[in-house]
DNA sequence: GCGTTCTGTTAATATTTGTTTACAATTTTA
DNA sequence: TAAAATTGTAAACAAATATTAACAGAACGC
């Protein structure tokens, strides 16, 4: 059963890698290393990997920098491998999405019993489709891996990075209603306040590039007292 | 529809029940407490949990029994709270399927990170579990997950957020007699007073926006002294 | 280091909705 | 039958929510 799951390693130093991608290969695992961001990349492109485990300090881009990179695109489990027993990093990494974050020296054990349990988990929510990179709608095209948005007569149209994650967060889901707290979790990875007015602020920015009419909205539906549905469509 | 989550505390001791249900609530959860296994499965007959927080030391069946039943029932998300430090339970707890371990004194913060992301992977899971599904009735069509009521020509009917909860609210228990009390506290969450007039004017708008003559109404029945009856049905 | 852009916050304002009030209509009770 | 209780209804008002401009700090690129 463990044999057919196959966990990324990202850690720069060679030992604390290969000590565990060892324990881990030992447990059934196929063990895909990695030493750095580029590294990592590589891997996600090239396998089928169902658990990545990242160590905090990485050379060049350091963990956390890759942990939001992942969450961005996926929603592969994360266990966080450090040598931190900083209580911030932990919360931080956990609250931009780390599934679980595990000190140095681990028991190995342990960490066995924690990989199982979160690939049980990321296995039985397997059929979400965030696989289809374009998105087309009322004549526009969003082309996530380019990050690039085009409109309907083919220009380009250019968004700031939330701006464009709340784009692809309402693509993803037309016609659903989002909570303001769903779509600040798919941007921010940030719990939502009632007071927090970050959501409107992005939909209002999209709206400003997107409708042609941004005052009597058509693709941006306020949804009072709930949140906002995106009513765009693959026909024009 | 975004309803806030509900968490299961089982806790025997009533101040560390009250301290983390407190603190649950406030981040905006919604709690129920238990103090043993029976409550446990009480609460878990009686309401939808998305999270079960169990304690491990608990009067009667311990925590690690409860657990072992949780398991073998659902794939509910259980985190350990536990006083205990020994690894060994630890362990013993992952490999039994428990999703996380935390122990006192925990971080809040941590806490809900932990809660966040494991809610966030067991609803990936089911999807459609906690949206209420679409309901017809006499050629009416409500969906809840978009947020639409379509009339029997096909055509979609605004219905503020009161409008469609109370909807929502009738069109899942058709036939039954609802108390002004459970309405209310449907829509609002609030307690109910005798000279609370807030569901008559709901229903009244209901009333207008979907029967074909409010003054004769078909789908929604004043039951005198008592409340109101959803006398819609899937035929026609 | 500086200028530009991005991002989130704040406060004012606009809009929407829920609740309350008052009275009419209907039902129930004595 | 009359009085009391309950429900229907319109309108006003209060509360809640959403939009928007401006701003400040952070991030980025040169």
């Amino acid at each position: 059963m463990p044999k057919s799951h196959k966990i990324l390693v990202v850690e720069d130093d060679p030992v604390s890698r290969e000590t565990l991608a060892a324990y881990l290969r030992k447990a059934g695992y196929g063990v895909v290393e990695a030493e750095n961001g580029d590294g990592m990349r590589q891997s996600l492109a090239r396998d089928t990997i169902d658990l990545v485990m990242l160590d905090l300090s990485l050379p060049g881009e350091d963990g956390l920098v890759l942990l939001q990179e992942l969450r961005r695109q996926s929603e592969i489990g994360v266990i966080i491998v450090s040598g931190h027993h900083d209580e911030v990093d932990r919360i931080v990494a956990l609250e931009m999405g780390a599934d679980d974050y595990v000190t140095k020296p681990f028991n190995a054990r342990e960490l066995q019993a924690r990989a199982k349990n979160l690939i049980r988990r990321t296995q039985a929510a397997q059929p979400e489709s965030r696989d289809h990179p374009v998105k087309r709608f009322s004549g526009w095209t969003l082309d996530a891996p380019h990050w690039t948005l085009t409109d309907p007569a083919g220009h380009e149209v250019r968004l700031t990075r939330g701006e464009f994650e709340l784009l692809v967060a309402f693509a993803s889901r037309p016609g659903r209603v989002l909570t303001r707290d769903n779509l600040l979790d798919y941007v921010s990875h940030r719990d939502w306040s009632p007071n927090d007015r970050t959501i409107d602020v992005l939909v209002g920015r999209l709206r400003r590039k997107l409708e042609t009419d941004p005052l009597a909205p058509r693709l941006f539906i306020t949804i009072h007292g709930v949140g906002y549905v995106f009513a765009g469509s693959e026909h024009a």
